[in-house]
DNA sequence: TTTTTATATATGCTTATCCATATATCTACA
DNA sequence: TGTAGATATATGGATAAGCATATATAAAAA
């Protein structure tokens, strides 16, 4: 976890579903693993595992809403790491997860209403 | 070898050693195998292996000077590889292995003289 | 309210595969 | 020949995936 020079961060990245995952909520904020299994179309666990593996990294942060539990980036990433991630949602192609997101439709968990005016 | 997505790229920078080669040739231009088994203070076969590796992806590029084999970076990466490796050369610490080169001082091969001028 | 059921996510366990390293050997060049 | 470098093989350790199951929240039923 701690200890961090560039091949660790290169190992979290080292694999093509984390690399989805990664781009995904960097390029929507925030998303939640049901979403993340249908954008990717991959197993729950498979995504809950790579999920946990960001996380452990400090890569990825979660917080539940309501039973569902979203993932988003830190704000807090080393700053060339976070060049990094920008770079990553250049290169990497999410065509096909954005519309298979799009195609979930009201199928999404609805996000929260925010009162922003008490 | 070819099919280039980013998760490729990272799995090649995703251990240690790679990283300092890299880094470390990407600095001095180029090296050979004798100078990174110096600089690193790893052993000949694994610095081989890792540059092996890192050839077949296409990261590095090699030449053969009288007996030394040279490696070094092709000019013709995908931009944001470069990038990429930019990013690397910053974030890698290469102060052991910077003293480690300097300290090979005249063991390390001749650079050949270069007769810029007919 | 308590109990049941459904939904969302995490995780223990197993298997198969990959990967890094070491030793030994082989090839190329001077 | 000696030196530089590559590669074959074996091995231990990491890692990815699947299945089954556990936990947590929410909704429905009693």
């Amino acid at each position: 976890m701690s200890e961090h020079n560039p091949a660790q961060w290169f190992k979290a990245l080292a694999d093509e579903t984390r690399c989805r995952i990664v781009a995904l909520i960097a390029t929507e904020g925030e998303l939640c693993v049901c979403e993340l299994m249908c954008a990717l179309g991959e197993s729950q666990p498979k995504i809950s595992r790579h999920l946990a593996l960001l996380r452990s990294v400090g890569l990825l942060m979660d917080h539940r809403r309501g039973q569902w539990v979203y993932y988003h980036l830190p704000s807090d990433l080393p700053s060339w790491v976070q060049v990094l991630v920008d770079l990553l949602k250049e290169a990497q192609d999410l065509n096909d997860e954005h519309q298979r997101l799009m195609r979930m439709g009201d199928q999404r968990p609805m996000r929260q209403a925010i009162s922003c005016c008490p």
